[in-house]
RNA sequence: GGUUUCAUAGUUCAACGGAUAGAAUAGGAGUUUCCUAAACUCUAGAUCCGGGUUCGAUUCCCGGUGAGACCA
């Protein structure tokens, strides 16, 4: 049964009855923890049908309720807050039905299907702090529309031509000195990313120099001979050089498979990749069908541009009077390439930082004008950035957190922690190891997960690394506790089955607020499918292993004598222990067996 | 300069326009003969400023102040 809507349904047959009104918007909230209950009606806005006070209004309702609902056990006026109790009887069935259930809050498929873009890294730096964000925040919305239905399609872009590309392999070819990951036993990313910062720094060096013969800083920004090589290297590659062809696709694969090494780590998938270098051609096209159609207008010098001054925006160029392409054109080439590909997806989901906002407002402007309807179905995903307490990271100044560093440090943190707490004990090599790393990235996770996207959030290193409080290993243990409750009640022989509790009569207070919270699972679910926002989850399941360690400390489970008791309390265990995996999961945590 | 986002305990985060603004940390005081103390209990502590709309505003509107981002 659904609680909810069974209220709901209740309610709107009182006013019906009593003010003579049937369709009403009705204010339904949890209670607040310091009063009775767990539904509050808000009466205030009712008073305009009832022409009484709010609190004579909220009796009137609730005296309907007790006594025609037959699930509404009794109630309490506050001002002109109705707070409902539901009957225990009805908290057990409750629970029955959720028991009874495979995957509680899970739905089957619908048939629906969608794309959710994250990571889209540069080729030529290694990933950090941000990615990071990124990347957990983009899988967990991914997973959180597959556990209600969807097929979800992970992809990305991959920035794979430019000057910026060029720079490193202007500066491998100037340094290398044949250099590979294999003869170093460097990360690929890592590599790569050593020698752009190379570059940068020979380009400043070489500026300084000319700048000295007197030359001005353009002109010596231009003039320096290193740039210049990757200039020419842009050329050649444009008009497909073999040898520079060569070079570019050893770099990127060494990137490639140095960023395959830390998704891997990170636990993140994708279902296709795809490569700048392969759409910004199709975008192009779609631009001078564009132009053709009359959407677009080209300038004097040749340029195009789309006028979005129609929607309180400005005009914005989409290819240069050199013919070239920008970022957009890429991205209305990738965006149709997309549905091209999966025919059947409704719309798209973009994991890119807040800084893009206005990017993507024009380019799903622009897919509108070019008559794609899926363009309103298109969704930017757009998140803060992560600063730091010293401020923001910035490469140049090397602030920036890399992001296989940080998940070494909370893994070396998290073993440390757990040995010194003598977990580890009787625990093979292999285990330990898994555990560490389980804690570890779920600290971390947990950490960067918790906050709503749209916001900016603060990093402090030396802090987030805690595992204490509201955190994603207070959540790994309340699971683990249960688990390991669990296997004791079997060495024990201590069970239950989908009977249990279904003949108790009454429910312990704490044993109540769990189930109030379990069954907010589905809903918590749907909001924060329809939020984009994995945090709706994660505050979730902290609440849910709140109530249960607060149920945990005060009520017996495999002490208790009554078996009836014994065996729900078993059931409503395990059931809490399904939910914060479950919970966990969307969010791309593990949860250990014991810790 | 234009557009836009944000501002809550010392700190990091919560709060569909609803009740005495929740947590967590850091601080103070406790809880282990009993299912894992990475836990639990108690305690102290906050809505940037000024107007407006509303029965009711942290939330909506206007104006400041401060921080960030984007567009030229």
């Amino acid at each position: 049964m659904n609680l909810e809507l069974a209220l709901r349904s209740a309610i709107q047959n009182a006013i019906d009855f009593l003010y003579g009104v049937p369709e009403q918007q009705i204010q339904l909230q949890p209670t607040n923890i310091e009063f009775e209950g767990s539904h509050t009606l808000v009466c205030f806005p009712l008073t305009k049908l009832s022409k009484t006070s709010p609190e004579e209004t909220a009796r009137q309702i609730g005296d309907y309720l007790v006594k025609e609902s037959g699930f509404v056990g009794k109630f309490n006026v506050v001002k002109g807050f109705l707070n409902l109790s539901i009957a225990d009887t009805t908290w057990i069935k409750v629970f029955s039905d959720i028991l009874s259930q495979k995957d509680h809050g899970c739905l089957p498929p619908n048939g629906k299907e969608i794309m959710v873009e994250y990571s889209s890294p540069n080729t030529n730096k290694p990933l950090h702090l941000g990615h990071l964000r990124n990347n957990f925040l983009g899988f967990s919305v991914a997973e959180i529309y597959k556990a209600l239905g969807y097929t979800v399609h992970k992809v990305q872009i991959i920035n794979d031509r430019g000057i910026h590309i060029c720079k490193s392999m202007a500066a491998w070819s100037l340094f290398g000195n044949g250099e590979t990951p294999e003869s170093n036993g460097m990360k690929g990313d890592k590599l790569v990313g050593k020698y752009y910062v190379e570059f940068d720094k020979t380009y400043k060096a070489q500026i300084k120099e000319l700048e000295a013969t007197g030359i001005s800083t353009e002109q010596a920004e231009k003039e320096a001979s290193i740039m210049k090589q990757a200039v020419d290297l842009l050329l050649k590659w444009e008009a497909k050089d073999p040898a520079t062809i060569l070079l570019w696709k050893t770099m990127n694969g060494w990137v490639y498979r140095g960023f395959e090494a830390t998704y891997t780590r990170m636990g993140v998938d994708f279902e296709k990749l795809y490569y700048e270098s392969d759409t910004y051609l199709l975008g192009k096209e779609e631009v001078m069908k564009g132009l053709a159609a009359g959407v677009f207008l080209q300038k004097t010098d040749g340029s195009i541009w789309v006028d979005l001054t129609g929607d309180g925006l400005d005009q914005k160029v989409l290819l240069r009077s050199d013919g070239t392409s920008v970022y957009m054109t890429q991205d209305i080439g990738t965006a149709i390439l997309r549905f091209r590909d999966f025919p059947k997806i409704e719309g798209q989901v973009y994991t890119v930082g807040n800084e893009q906002e206005y990017h993507f407002k024009v380019l799903f402007l622009i897919l509108g004008k070019l008559g794609y309807t899926w363009a309103k179905k298109c969704y930017h995903l757009s998140y803060g950035m992560v600063d730091l307490p010293t401020g923001k990271m910035k490469s140049r100044e090397g602030t920036v957190v890399d992001a296989d560093d940080l998940m070494t440090e909370m893994v070396n943190d998290a073993s440390k922690q757990t040995s010194e707490l003598g977990k580890t004990e009787g625990m093979r090599e292999q285990e330990i190891a898994a555990l560490g790393e389980m804690i570890g990235l779920g600290a971390l996770k947990y950490f960067l997960l918790k906050v709503d996207p749209k916001k900016r959030m603060l990093f402090d290193p030396s802090e987030s690394i805690s595992l204490q409080g509201h955190t994603g290993p207070f959540i790994q243990y309340t699971h683990a506790r249960i688990r390991g409750m669990l296997r004791k009640a079997m060495d024990r022989g201590l069970t239950w089955n989908s009977e249990s509790g279904s003949q108790l009569k009454a429910l312990e207070p704490a044993e109540r607020d769990v189930i109030v919270a379990i069954n907010q699972y589905p809903a918590k679910l749907q909001e924060a499918a329809k939020e984009y926002s994995p945090s709706v989850v994660a505050n979730y399941v902290y609440e849910l292993a709140k109530d249960y360690n607060q149920f945990y400390q005060t009520i017996p489970v495999l002490n208790e004598t009554d078996p009836a008791k014994l065996s729900f309390r078993l059931a409503f265990s395990k059931v809490v222990a399904d939910v914060l995996r479950s919970g966990m999961g969307v969010l791309g945590i593990r949860v250990p067996e014991r810790m």
